[in-house]
DNA sequence: GATGCATACTCGTATAGACGAGTGGGCAAG
DNA sequence: CTTGCCCACTCGTCTATACGAGTATGCATC
């Protein structure tokens, strides 16, 4: 194996940039130059130390910008490691088109398997309640609100995050308030219903996830969420859902096309 | 003022919560209900050291949390603050409509003065060079493409730094080519010379910046990159630009508008 | 009044040491 | 062979201390 210097090179001491970033450059370069593949085992803080010659808070501060950045992820008790890319699922501007509606399973299901990938749908809880100012506005001020709430996973790890709502007088005592609304999903049940689906509205912001979001969504540090919130207006130009989705960036691509005009 | 405890509480020595996780909770906190407020200067680090009877290290892994969620921002010599939140700019997806095409100015100047900004464009460079695999996958593998690179501002504040790659045969010896494309920008010009645009793909991923972007974006630790590749397709479906675009998330929202077809 | 310096405050960087807790391998006992 | 323990190694948390560097303020000097 390499000596740790001709992976890693030595300190400057004659430059002015600090030690910590000094050592977190020699470990970027190395990962970025494929010395350190995905899911490799970085050289452990005692190993960086005695490299170095520093403190070990040194290492750990350098450990951690890289963390930050979303390259490595340490693991208790196993050491650090670069962070493997995941595989990414790419959401089509046509993956509400109503030709892929028919399916007796989910979108989601559907498009997971066809992938290769074992899809999981989990924490449903459909409740009334009452909206928040912001789905409020959206909706056009309803007094109660239907919420479907559920989390999606691919291969045991948690992707996505997302609510439903729905205007509670258009939802009530309808199979969109079943947990399971049938083949095609809800808008399948609300086309059903005569509201004739007309277009979608998405809103689509990315920034550091909440504590609460690194949570459900298990997500490593240094890693973003996509967060997006989608209106489906009917043929009369009613709101009749707003979609928030709370998405773990690095699961996600999402692909839109625009026309020229 | 209310004293320190009655804003942050005290820590619970029962709890098996790290005391810096409790720290970091504790101002979350507060800052959510709104005890500090945006641009609020946090009790510096000494304060805290006193009041929650801990070392400083321990205080600043506590606030470290709190950066790395983009919730505070340190400044040497000054203290830590509440993160202001920005202006947001949002981007329709109509934004490329030939109607809005026929000003004088860039789409980014009107907007942004529409929007009492002060804007700026700047470093800007373009050159000839030899395309990246993915770039030049996208174009149908031209073997040069003409690059225009430029970064926009608001405010004096960089928010977002762009590349245009065209294929040079379609590009060389045009305005596209200079500095200063005219009016309407390098679409009107392609438009001009019988390349009619029929749409645009966009590809949208988050994740946090690499350290030159932290650089050029000026971009505050805890704030993620919104990376969109938009490619842009003639009506003869060949693609006769494609745009790589890297902005501050806390400074954007994109919106799209789908047809439920 | 303007300039410049001293000073006190801020956060940034770094050292050295200690103990806790998760992981995995080896070894001894059953 | 299996079980269970110990141990070595890993990262996680925390203390205490020191000095450097950026900022703002006030005061003395010009």
């Amino acid at each position: 194996m390499p000596s740790l210097t001709s992976v890693l090179g030595v300190l400057d001491p004659t430059s002015d940039r600090a030690v910590f970033r000094q050592i977190a450059d020699a470990l970027r370069e190395a990962i970025d130059k494929g010395r350190f593949r995905e899911g490799d085992k970085l050289p452990s803080e005692t190993e960086l130390v005695d490299h170095f010659g520093v403190s070990r808070m040194t290492v750990r501060n350098a450990l951690s910008l890289l963390q930050q950045e979303g390259l490595v992820l340490s693991e208790h008790g196993k050491g650090v490691f670069v962070r493997p890319r995941p595989p990414v699922r790419r959401l089509a501007s046509d993956r509400f088109a109503r030709r892929h509606r028919d399916q007796g399973k989910a979108a989601f299901t559907v498009e997971a398997e066809a992938a290769g990938s074992r899809p999981e749908v989990d924490s449903l809880e459909v409740k009334e309640e009452r909206p928040s100012q912001d789905i409020s506005a959206r909706l056009g001020s309803p007094r109660k609100v239907l919420a479907r709430r559920r989390r999606y996973l691919l291969d045991g790890r948690p992707v996505e995050f997302a609510t439903s709502y729905l205007p509670l007088d258009l939802a009530r005592n309808t199979p969109i308030a079943q947990p399971n609304p049938g083949p095609g999903g809800i808008y399948a049940r609300l086309e059903e219903m005569g509201h004739r689906l007309d277009h979608f509205d998405e809103e689509i912001r990315a920034r550091m996830p909440s504590p609460a979001e690194v949570r459900t969504l298990q997500l490593a540090s240094g890693v973003p969420v996509i967060h997006l919130v989608r209106t489906a207006y009917d043929a009369e130009g009613r709101a009749v859902e707003v979609c928030d989705t709370v998405m773990a960036a690095d699961a996600y691509v999402l692909a839109y096309q625009l026309p020229a005009n």
